[in-house]
DNA sequence: CTGAAAGCGCTAACAT
DNA sequence: ATGTTAGCGCTTTCAG
């Protein structure tokens, strides 16, 4: 237990050997080497217990093969089904994940892709809530690859990968008017974020189309709180605390379906309406947004639109790992299609 | 971009030091270094946009200030709670958390413990699934402290730290019972972690001491499917169907209530229930088991027994950092104290 | 095919 | 208070 561990030199002075041959068989080098010492070598490592210390050829290498993850929170569905896929990529590449939660805190952000230069990571996953433009600019100067998921980052230098929120919306709030709605609602928080500026055209862009114009009443936006730590029941209050307002609109007014940024609002916006006593969908479609596995639990199962979390995950990995193989990166910006999933709380409306 | 990086050489040449004196300042030994020279070397560390690199520290160091966190799944939100108090108190301490998905696979679970090995790990946090004794051994020989949450290791040598699972299962069966239910059903995917049996034994308890004799019917555990992938939809689903064998009960036998080994599976129960016509909880009380998030989103929200998933990653890591540290630790093995959540799933049934 | 030697960036005796 | 020197464990020229 208080052995000094083994090292290369070891198994060399046991074999008879340099520690450099020891080291070309035992990091798999391309380097001849004769197939009876590497055999020895090999057997001597086995009969030494020997780990090698990665350390000693990462400092060598200049690669710490580790890189980096920052999100709000892995607390958030959202983020765990993402950090699932590049975990997996990485893993199968060789590479480890540092994983880091900023809780949407910018000092924090910075205090960790400080850390994470220090460690010698050489490529980052992150999705910033900072949209201070080139504030990631002192890091790519020295030489990190960033990749921004799910947030746009003002830099021609980061591949930026996410979804088309814009899209998403629009056809989700297309599904609600080619049902017979016309009276459609837009609930979220703060559009603090791209996602819901995005989320918010699409809703925008499929009523005009429709040739609809909403009322001020049915776009319920909540005020921009500025708590620190991410929480899923912020969201789900947000929602309960949305649909009262439209519930609380003369009948003749009042919305027949809600589009919502997420599902946890979505989520938030039916236990309020049945406790209200509104039946959904009979008195009220509600159509959520990211299809993360709660909405499928949920009376009735909610009708969403699916973001492919996962695949945004390992296609962040995959590229970045083109990046940091020096491989060519195609487009610099990716968009993942997302699509409407069809359950219960959505029906059609009979004129 | 393709310059050298700058190390304390060039620093130490820039202020007629040496690099020695510029490590004591930069690295914040306590050593002692005029004042004046310490803010040259800070000046000029500023100027020179000097980022250490770590990997040299830590090789001289033999440490590489990150520890390992192996569970099942992040997409598991029980695991992600757990894995954000880890971190923040990790992150407090200096130190970085390597996140390891070993998918409930032992292969998997003892590369990455190799991995962690190799990048000079002295520390992990795990869940595994292997119940095969000693096989953490010999990492344990190689001074790697090891801590194991939630899941049970035989072993002296790592610290556990967990739920008191079956205490919780008590006070909820308990709960039922109190509220006048007597024929009282649990329901469960197969008994295959320590975790699960502790509950199945709570109720067992509570039963008995209330002198209740359950039927063999009432007690559902579903087949061990060896399903590689974690997936809440697979509780879900089982849910459903453990509650449909349930209903299916001649009336005067069935349960009017059910204990679930968890959230998800009572989110399924729940479900089956509703769309079978059986109201929750007026014809059937529901409690579940962990308190995730979804549990107040459901229709009835979920009355459920509390597991404080936070403090455990908190508790853990805390632990940990002390044994890195070499600072006595207590106790060998802690629990954390469930609690019964009461909510709108279980309802006083009137004899 | 194998070995000697230098060095990755940093720290810590041990001098001075 | 500062400098010199010798590594930490590994890879990689360069010579043989």
């Amino acid at each position: 237990m208080s052995d000094k561990p083994v090292t290369i030199y070891d198994i060399a002075q046991l074999v008879n050997a340099s520690a450099a041959t020891v080291s070309r068989v035992l990091s798999n080098s391309n380097y001849p080497v004769s197939s009876e010492m590497s055999k020895k070598i090999k057997e001597a490592a086995k009969q030494l217990n020997y780990t090698p210390n990665m350390l000693g050829r990462q400092l060598k290498k200049n690669n710490s093969m580790s890189i980096g993850v920052i999100i709000p929170s892995i607390s958030n569905p959202f983020y765990a089904d993402v950090v699932l896929g590049i975990e997996e990529i990485a893993r199968q590449s060789g590479y480890q994940v540092l994983l880091c939660n900023a809780h949407q805190n910018p000092k924090l952000e910075a205090e960790y892709l400080q850390t994470l230069l220090e460690k010698q990571v050489k490529g980052v996953i992150i999705s910033s809530i900072s949209q201070r433009r080139g504030w990631l600019k002192p890091y790519l100067n020295r030489g990190v690859s960033i990749i921004s998921i799910d947030q746009r980052i003002e830099s021609r230098q980061v591949v930026q990968i996410g979804f088309d929120y814009r899209h998403g919306a629009y056809l989700a709030c297309s599904h609600l008017i080619q049902r017979g709605h016309r009276r459609i609602a837009f609930i979220s928080a703060a559009l603090n974020r791209s996602s819901r500026q995005h989320i918010h055209q699409g809703y925008q862009d499929a009523m005009q189309e429709a040739g609809i114009t909403p009322l001020k009443a049915w776009i319920q936006i909540s005020e921009d709180c500025e708590d620190t730590k991410y929480c899923s029941t912020f969201e789900f209050n947000n929602g309960k605390q949305l649909a009262h307002h439209l519930i609380a609109m003369p009948i003749q007014e009042r919305p027949t379906a809600i589009l919502s940024c997420n599902d946890l609002t979505a989520a938030g916006a039916i236990k309020e309406l049945k406790e209200q006593g509104i039946d959904v969908p009979g008195q009220m479609s509600v159509i959520g947004f990211d299809n993360i596995e709660l909405s499928e639990m949920l009376t009735p199962s909610l009708t969403t639109v699916n973001l492919p979390k996962y695949e945004l995950g390992t296609l962040a990995c995959r590229t970045l790992m083109n990046l940091l193989n020096g491989d060519h990166v195609g487009e610099r910006e990716m968009m993942l299609p997302p699509e409407v999933i069809e359950r219960d709380s959505v029906v059609t409306r009979l004129e």
